[in-house]
DNA sequence: GGATGGAGTAAAGAAGTTGTAAAACCGCCG
DNA sequence: CGGCGGTTTTACAACTTCTTTACTCCATCC
């Protein structure tokens, strides 16, 4: 259930100068060294990178990566994004934006040209 | 959606640097040196290989290699894989990549020049 | 500036999953 | 029957992941 499609845009890859995702198979690489995720980090990257650029509360995320209500108060998204922060290195706060008292947004890199593909 | 396109079709053989495969005859080489393997466990590396980069679930291979409903809850998956790596020693852990919770994939190694052969 | 609450993160704990050796099981054949 | 190879189960250690805790630092407001 991992890799089934429940969200709005299910775009099959995410590439950029550094980073590359292959939501297909779920292979996520930084500067194309594989960068190994949990099931909990991998969606909520996912969620994050599909919704790149919009300012996501951080209530939506615990609903749709967690399931919970609005109502929760943990700290179990902060630790979350911290690991994602760390994994995406040395990026991780060039991609992972706070908006204080909101929640986060996916700064998108600059877009690479296709054919480079190898 | 796991078993969408990319590999799933089933090709004569599989080769690379290290290990190859030859699934007309069932013959499988690892650093040239012939490795056998018994039915199940041959069922379970053909299926692998066939899909080699994609994760494929526990769920999936029960009921492909064994025929098992979803609902059984076994171990000998875990057995038979943990045979495969070492019969593929040293390079088990390699190709064999777990999937936390969810299943395994066959990460290939790098593809051999087959241009000089033919 | 100081108070207040939000966010980053290291570390510890809890729960569950996987690796694997060894024992049990099972069908086959001499 | 008894051995044999293959397969499955068992049992336990080791490992992963997720969450909480505890502290620190930071942002905002007065």
């Amino acid at each position: 259930m991992t890799f089934t499609q429940t969200n709005t845009n299910p775009v099959p890859e995410y590439r950029d100068e550094h980073l590359s995702i292959d939501f297909e198979n779920g292979v996520v690489k930084v500067d194309s060294a594989t960068a190994t995720f949990t099931r909990k980090q991998y969606e909520l990257l996912r969620m994050l990178v599909e919704h790149a650029g919009q300012v996501i509360p951080r209530e939506t995320l615990l609903q749709n990566v967690w399931g919970y209500s609005t109502e929760i108060r943990t700290r179990t998204l902060d630790v979350h994004l911290s690991h994602l922060r760390k994994k995406l290195a040395p990026y991780g706060d060039r991609y992972i934006e706070r908006v204080f008292r909101v929640g986060c947004r996916f700064q998108p890199g600059r877009e690479v040209a296709r054919s480079a593909v190898q």
